[in-house]
DNA sequence: AGTTAAACGAGACGGTACGTCTGGTCTTATT
DNA sequence: AATAAGACCAGACGTACCGTCTCGTTTAACT
């Protein structure tokens, strides 16, 4: 798991004064805001963080040798891990799947950093792959799951491709993330309506025949 | 429209050497292959973009300004225009507006370049201003259209809010733009699935009533 | 000689436009107030010294390939002969020798140039050769007729080392012309009053036995 | 005086990594020495003297803004003062003061910087200044005082302007240092010489008459 | 309490990239 | 063919960072 962040405890503690654990969230906190002020990853410097952060460069460089390791700890901070709904129905699963992404994407930080993140995915593979791994494959599950049991209790056609209808119900969240278009979006009623829009189809009902 | 680069024509034409042609698309050219190699629009500096074009970096200074001013001419050759869909049917229809989406996005250069410029939309905002003046309004505009028709043919329930099939339709494709995951994106098939699904709904018959 | 500018004369001439001989002057005359007004003969380059004298830089580079030889012609242009002493009497003789150097120290231009060469004698060997031969060289060679023909009638004492006269003469305008001191100087006057203390002494009758 | 280099002391002294002052004096020496190969003050830029000096750009812009504070420095490492003569008589007394100016004359580097500095004291007005204040006027007084004293004593004729025979006197060696003609120059013997012939002149002494 | 060791801010340092400017060459249109 | 205008490449310059390093100071643990 991700939660557990990787800054590097110092070998042996015989004597000497304390790292301040202020100053590594006044780091983070820096990374989170300059890039919800639209900082490139790339474009970040350690030295501009560290003069964000009102910490000097040294105390950066001594948690973290590259910006990729402090990074990694930034993306800990977002996941946010959700329990798996209760299974009361398809569609009140599915919501509830959806609120968990949805929550995220209202997040500006938390958007920003992953929009981000998706933009220069092909410079920091490590850090891509550990989003993808910690963040995008459980809910992804978790989707799935709640697909299948639909299928199995007869609330979903058997005919369908699950994964499409899985991507049609994330997509336009994640499109809104990436598209920063994040201001009007409403957790609970959007995500209600994006599931119900799936679930019937657009279609006039003779229309399917 | 934005068909019409911006590269300034200098004032009054009395003499001296012209501007080579093959300069100007040599830079357009060099821009679109460094972002779809991962670059990020602020990281680009015009030095390296005339480095990578093979060309002396005041032959860039001397064309544009600002990375501002380049960008706009490279976002104008993306712009591809279509024509409007015939009007068969608003199954086929629909499919065809998707096509134009979805036909940039197999583009690995298109799809960077408006990957990158949505992350950094805060960076450029004339030019993300720009992009939705000139393609995204339009391709909206034409999908809202085809949507209106489907309801007054009877083809399309008209119970359901407009904006948010549109929404449905788009954001998938969007989505992998936005994820880069656009390998396995066959436009033809997935477009026609999107639409299907969309149309049709994943819900079971009995489970509308 | 250095009379003869070394432009160069387009080999055959069958037709088309003439050369503006005002060009040529133009040019050299930029040289001449640009080195007056502080240049350094290294910093003057071609471009510059077109922007100044009004032509194109193509004029400046067919006439002349390099600086060295620009300022060759410009050089050419300083030198102005004058006619031996007439050898009334050594005192007025000296005088008149000095006269010609004195004039050409007040002449701000011509000192100006003098000058650059003579702080940039490494960067302009060949210059500093030509400089030498046709200026210094016959001047000295002027200087020191007279100081013989002065021992010879016995108007100069015939133990004192020449060399070391002609140089006490003619150093105190040399350093005014390499100090750029040079407004306070009256040729006529000052070439006079600094034959009479050289021939005369400074020191005390008494002082001499 | 000039003794004390303007290197600006960074005003308060709380933290940081110390200036190493064996920079200080690389870079200074690849000033002179570059001068001495014939640079120019104007041609030099701080960025070629860091090359020489072995430093980085950085660490020269550090010290000095611009080339003229830099050259004050310079400057000042030149400037080498010496007690007054001793008295003992006028010829020697004059002699001593001479040699001050000659040792500098043969000083190479020291000539070089002079020479370059009055070829081009239109672009660097303030450091000229600054040359005539602290070198120059401070020679001229010494030489002054020597004459006064040699009038007083007798030992020089009263009815010479003290001016003239001051600046026949230092002449040659201002203009050996300004022509570069250096080599030849003997500090002992040849100010010996000039004070000798300056004193008795070069007339046959009937002509005083 | 004194010693030791590390955290911390400040800033020197070398290196690298950027955007500007200029120099000399080449090309085009005009005279 | 000479000229003016200006595109073009090459390179230097001064600036701005970046990441490393070395200081002097402060804080905490361990004698």
């Amino acid at each position: 798991m991700i939660q557990e962040p990787v800054v590097q405890e110092p070998a042996a503690r015989q004597g000497g004064r304390q790292r301040d654990p202020a100053t590594d969230s006044a780091i983070i906190e820096a990374v989170l805001d300059m890039v919800a002020a639209g900082a490139t990853l790339t474009g970040l410097s350690l030295v501009a963080i560290a003069k964000q952060a009102g910490v000097s460069r040294n105390s950066v460089y001594r948690r973290w040798k590259t910006k990729d390791e402090l990074y990694l700890d930034v993306l800990a901070t977002i996941n946010e891990p959700r329990p798996a709904p209760d299974g009361a129905g398809t569609r009140e699963d599915l919501a509830a799947v959806l609120r968990t992404l949805a929550d995220r994407v209202v997040d500006v930080r938390a958007s920003s950093v992953l929009r981000a993140l998706n933009a220069e995915a092909a410079t920091f593979p490590r850090l891509h792959r550990r989003y993808f791994e910690e963040i995008v494959a459980p809910r992804r599950e978790a989707m799935t799951a709640v697909l299948r049991r639909g299928v199995e209790r007869g609330e979903l056609r058997d005919d369908v491709d699950l994964d499409l209808v899985a991507e049609l119900l994330v997509s336009p969240l994640l499109a809104r993330m990436a598209s920063g278009s994040t201001d009007h979006l409403d957790p609970v009623r959007d995500t209600r309506r994006i599931v119900d829009l799936v679930l019937r189809g657009a279609g006039a009902p003779d229309d399917d025949a």
